[in-house]
DNA sequence: GGCCAGGACACCA
DNA sequence: TGGTGTCATGGC
């Protein structure tokens, strides 16, 4: 049987191959956040035509959210998808942050497991979005397991692993890399960028 | 027109 | 704990 390329291997590919991708794609980490939510099941494309939205309503803060109705973040963020719920999901949010001063430096000075407990208590906030900021926001070395990472598996002859549950897709790279915010970083945006040019197979029409 | 996109939750057995 | 239905827009 072929060899099969280690974790660490694969990543030098997608780097030669793409190159240093420079994510995540905010301008703060506040923006950082309600991406992460908003991109749930979603094209980012669509996305951001919602984080426009909220920038031109001067909404693209927490604080501002906070004291905005349920109904007017909706239409804000609509293009997005899924948009009374992800409102709900951004109200759910601020009203944890407000437990500490609707502040994000605040918040992040928890510890990793601490903090990681802490997002996960918010509704709306699942593993992915959970390790996405803590990762991307926080900067802290958890890695980032999303639909495309398990098609990249699958891909790469980790066809059992792929259909793991989530922590243990986790594990599987951290125990294969070093412990490192910017490798974890990188290597999660690369194997976004990998899925793009991956797409799943469309069902053809006869 | 249907399928898909950087998920999460409620509800059920 | 595992399986299924629901949420919704926009691009292809």
């Amino acid at each position: 049987m072929k060899h099969r390329r280690s974790l660490f291997e694969i990543y030098e590919t997608l780097l030669a191959e793409y190159g240093p991708q420079e994510w995540w794609p905010a301008r703060t980490r506040a923006e950082m956040m309600i991406g992460a939510i908003l991109t749930q099941n979603t094209s980012w494309a669509n996305v951001e035509k919602a984080l426009l939205n909220l920038r031109k309503h001067n909404a693209l803060k927490f604080r501002a959210l906070d004291v905005l109705p349920a109904g007017q973040i909706a239409e804000l963020i609509r293009p997005a998808g899924y948009f009374n719920q992800k409102a709900g999901y951004l109200q759910a949010f601020t009203e944890m942050l407000r437990d500490y001063d609707g502040s994000i430096d605040r918040l992040f000075r928890l510890d990793t497991p601490a903090l990681r407990k802490q997002l996960l208590a918010v509704k709306g906030v699942g593993p992915e979005t959970a390790d996405s900021m803590l990762l991307y926001a926080a900067r802290r070395p958890v890695f980032v397991v999303d639909a495309y990472t398990r098609r990249l598996l699958a891909h790469f002859g980790f066809k059992k692993e792929s259909e793991d549950r989530y922590d243990r897709i986790a594990a599987l790279f951290t125990a294969a890399l070093p412990a490192d915010v910017q490798l974890y970083n990188e290597y999660h945006a690369l194997i976004v960028r990998w899925g793009k040019n991956h797409p799943k197979q469309r069902k053809k029409s006869s």
